[in-house]
DNA sequence: GACGTATTCAATCAAATGGTTGACGACACC
DNA sequence: GGTGTCGTCAACCATTTGATTGAATACGTC
């Protein structure tokens, strides 16, 4: 599995339990054990998904005694917030500019020729 | 596919190819054809990505012509980034919390009678 | 109405995913 | 050293995913 670490974390929270699960790390660090209860599914797969988590780089396990405690790590949710932010923001941006230039369009419309015409044009 | 938006959405972004498309259609909108152009895989397998991205609601679609051009659409990243941001400051909270218990049970230690026992207490 | 362009649908396939059960490893406790 | 608890490893199975090829559909143009 060699694949980008954001593509690993994206994977990692499209899991309804794995969000689950991180949710319930936020709150505190817990054992495989006590993140498995509440699942009607079987520890090993709880322990697959927390591995799943653990290479996405989302927690880290410790080791106490023979419990494996799992902690929420903030960084590559950074990365992900960075990815999304940035793109929704160049997409905002785009939309702001095309608003202003057919506001533009419109002003240049009403005081002299209209050319009707080149809707949507690329800015460089 | 019942799925929740939130997985979807998730599972939209785990593929590379569709982060690049994302990040394309960032920069302005575009057709199935000229998003596939770049890569070496099929025009098939790009419209089925953008169906991905489109039934996750990234991206809409509208008629132009024979053309179908994509558009990219800001609500569900804007869901994306609150659910990250709510728990990674959840974690972030209970960290600051949690040292501050530690100080505070470090500073009792030194004055007063050492307990020394009830770590990782489970906060209401 | 035939033709070309842009896009999707359908069948198919290999690989990855999420789940199961059963056996094993690590550790505290008696 | 045997026993119980917590967790992982291994083999297996069904479903989903990403890709392919070939046939359709939708639309402008001639």
């Amino acid at each position: 599995m060699p694949q980008d670490p954001l593509s690993r974390a994206f994977a990692a929270l499209a899991d309804p339990t794995r969000r689950d699960i991180v949710a319930r790390l936020a709150a505190g660090d817990a054992g495989v054990g006590e993140l498995a209860a509440p699942y009607d599914v079987s520890v090993q797969a709880v322990s697959k998904h927390l591995k799943v988590l653990e290479e996405a780089g989302l927690v880290t396990r410790s080791r106490e005694a023979q419990r494996r405690p799992c902690h929420l790590e903030a960084e590559v949710f950074d990365l992900m917030t960075k990815w999304i932010e940035r793109y929704r923001r160049e997409a905002d941006d785009r939309f702001q500019r095309l608003d202003a230039v057919l506001a533009h369009m419109d002003a240049d419309e009403n005081q002299q020729q209209p050319p009707d015409d080149a809707r949507r044009g690329e800015a460089s």
